[in-house]
DNA sequence: TCCCAGATTTAGAATTAGTCTAAATCTAGC
DNA sequence: GCTAGATTTAGACTAATTCTAAATCTGGGA
């Protein structure tokens, strides 16, 4: 079965709270915390708890519908794009920036060469200051 | 003033308590957490808090004399190695292993250019299975 | 030398992000 | 309809870090 497939039976049990946080998520163009998500979700669902936030965005990582991105300062955030990535970071202002670098994929055997691990997933972080606080 | 003349300075000008961490931290290979450090300062200076070794390992930080990693698995660890550099998280055990790949390097004006960012540093990520934990 | 301002340290309270717990609720298959 | 297993809920709990306010230290004038 490929994972597109997978992923579609997967999303047929979803349940309506883990319903309503992936739809938060692939709603937004931008990367919510878990406390963004449960706000949003609330709102379609105003009984629902913190704790089930967690749990469904971890059922979600786990079936492969979310990705999850922990850049250190604060909270993790969470992102519909499921491609392999990498993250650029703003030093003013926090904003974090999907793109893809392709040629830092190709860097991962290199990588595992000289750290001597077995290499799952390489990612690249650039840090710097974004087009919007370069104006200001 | 070169960067090392500057930072030769600060270091003749530390607290106690500063140069205790500061100790701590180059006597260590790996990367300890600042609960580590607070356990290790405290056997050459038994009063020394909490608060004082966040603020002394801010100060460092500050002063170019320590790095800080943030990986997002739990607390921030300190590094005393300043040249850039990157990482090799194992996903089994958590260790964090330092290596350099000049390539990645090369890679933070493509990656300026994709992201629309102006770039300060990039540094490369790569998650796998360490040699211990693929032997067990 | 003595004194003061500013910097630093201290202990503990506060905050934040996330996990755990146990009871209540839902759901599928019999 | 009944029961086992999964899920949800509210709130307690934990870990990492920051904040606060009082105490202490330090260096440069009077």
């Amino acid at each position: 079965m490929s994972p597109a497939r997978e992923n579609r039976k997967t999303e047929e049990k979803l349940t309506p709270q883990r319903d309503a946080v992936l739809q938060v998520i692939r709603a937004r163009e931008d990367h919510p915390t878990a406390n963004d998500i449960f706000q949003a979700a609330r709102l379609q669902l105003p009984t629902i708890s913190y704790a089930t936030v967690y749990n469904s965005l971890r059922f979600l990582k786990e079936a492969g519908l979310v990705h999850e991105i922990k850049f250190g300062d604060g909270a993790s955030r969470y992102d519909r794009e499921m491609e392999r990535h990498d993250h650029a970071i703003c030093n003013d202002c926090g904003k974090l920036v999907d793109f893809d670098l392709p040629e830092a994929a190709q860097l991962m055997s290199a990588a595992a060469r000289k750290s001597k691990f077995k290499a799952a997933s390489v990612h690249l972080t650039l840090r710097g200051v974004c087009p919007d606080c370069r104006k200001a």
